[in-house]
DNA sequence: ATATTTGATCTTGGATCCAATTCCTGATTG
DNA sequence: CAATCAGGAATTGGATCCAAGATCAAATAT
């Protein structure tokens, strides 16, 4: 693993509750920004060491990151950062699918100027924006005011932990292919007008088709560096 | 809370693998039957007592429990068991209509004469059942055999952890009206209809039916529980 | 009398220690 | 020479101990 760890640590802005949740999202965003990589064995010892604290905390985070997907445990086996293959990222969009699509029907009848003008001026950075880190990060705040708009924070909940699951791969993705960058943005714009004219068949219509979108490009990806 | 928790662990069949497990599916168990009341305090000490282990596994089961939403935790607080008012069901029931429908538009091309024997039967017995956690049992069974036929392992697990979150507050529900147990097989029966006849518009509207149903009654009484 | 503050007790969170299991290496046998 | 078995090192799981925060009650002050 890349072991600038430190650097996410001290770049983390952060106000302590308990060691746990510190280290739970510590980790979390380690895995998610490709500290490590899939498949890679975990060593909490040496983590535990690096921040400094025990290998409590380490093991409860674990559990935690373990039930959200991003990490695979089996008992007395070394905790490996979750890896996914094709059919699992496939299987991951066809509920996402459901999800959003439900999401942005509940959302679009709440949605107000505010809102739209957020979502433009997000949309419009994105069109211009470089770095992939913060592209993703726009994109996440993207998606996040429409499904936080859904009044569903169940349904929230459940989006971003699948999210989460091909975010990974989707940044390697990004990586290698620089231009998909743009190319993916253009289908905010359309989300952007389903919404503003509140067509809810159309919003329902198009970020499904956004999903998918996505997902050819990340599990095709996938196939090839897998080699098949 | 009731005592007779050695009672559900002796009745327990379970080859031990590590005690976290042991302990988290008996916590699970012990909620889903009631054992704890919805917002009761969860003594990890006198627990920890009962089952003779150390409060270690209590506590990752407690933050593994706490991930499915069976249980409230938040930081040098007692762990409760987890509540739910009608907002939060109905905001339930939207997420597995969408799940719920997906899985069965999925399981309904895969599903061969041998399944459907034996969801027939289970509907047989259900109709003649007394006992409300057997029926409630055979009920999963119903609706786990349809979902693993969908092939996607994640909705499964996505629909059976939303369906343990209302099973709770069903069980209470059939518990004082004993007559709804065997009105929502009704619904069971045109669910195998529809799969019999490979009608997937057909399936996904009844799926969608039967779950409004049984959340309507829960949402219902759950209202009048609460006393407005 | 009520409200606020302070202190004692209880409970959770974190560290450390010990036990049990796995993994890896080397030796032994076919 | 390969394969299997055994033993030791490493790592996870569980128990115990200690610290930090929360709760509750009593006392004091307004």
């Amino acid at each position: 693993m890349s072991n600038n760890l430190e650097d996410l640590v001290s770049h983390l802005p952060y106000r302590k509750v308990t060691t746990q949740e510190w280290v739970t999202d510590i980790l979390r965003t380690a895995i998610l920004k490709g500290y490590y990589q899939a498949g890679e064995p975990i060593e909490t010892a040496e983590l535990a060491a690096k921040l400094n604290v025990s290998r409590m905390p380490i093991r409860i985070a674990l559990r935690e990151l373990a039930k959200e997907g991003l990490v695979a445990m089996e008992p007395h086996r070394k905790p490996v950062a979750a890896r996914l293959n094709p059919d699992e990222v496939w299987k991951i969009c066809d509920i996402r699918c459901e999800l959003e699509a439900l999401s942005i029907r509940k959302a679009i009848s709440k949605i107000n100027d505010d809102h739209l003008k957020q979502l433009f001026s997000l949309v419009r950075k994105m069109d211009n924006i470089k770095d992939i880190d913060e592209y993703i990060r726009l994109n996440n705040e993207f998606h996040n005011i429409i499904n936080t708009l859904s009044g569903n924070e169940f349904l929230l909940g459940m989006i971003n932990q699948l999210r989460n699951n091909v975010e990974r791969y989707l940044r390697v993705y990004l990586f290698n292919y620089r231009g998909a960058m743009h190319s993916a943005n253009v289908d905010h714009h359309e989300i952007i007008k389903a919404i503003e004219t509140k067509d809810e068949k159309l919003a329902d219509q198009v970020i499904r088709q956004h999903l998918y979108n996505t997902t050819s490009k990340v599990s095709e990806f996938l196939e090839q560096l897998n080699g098949r």
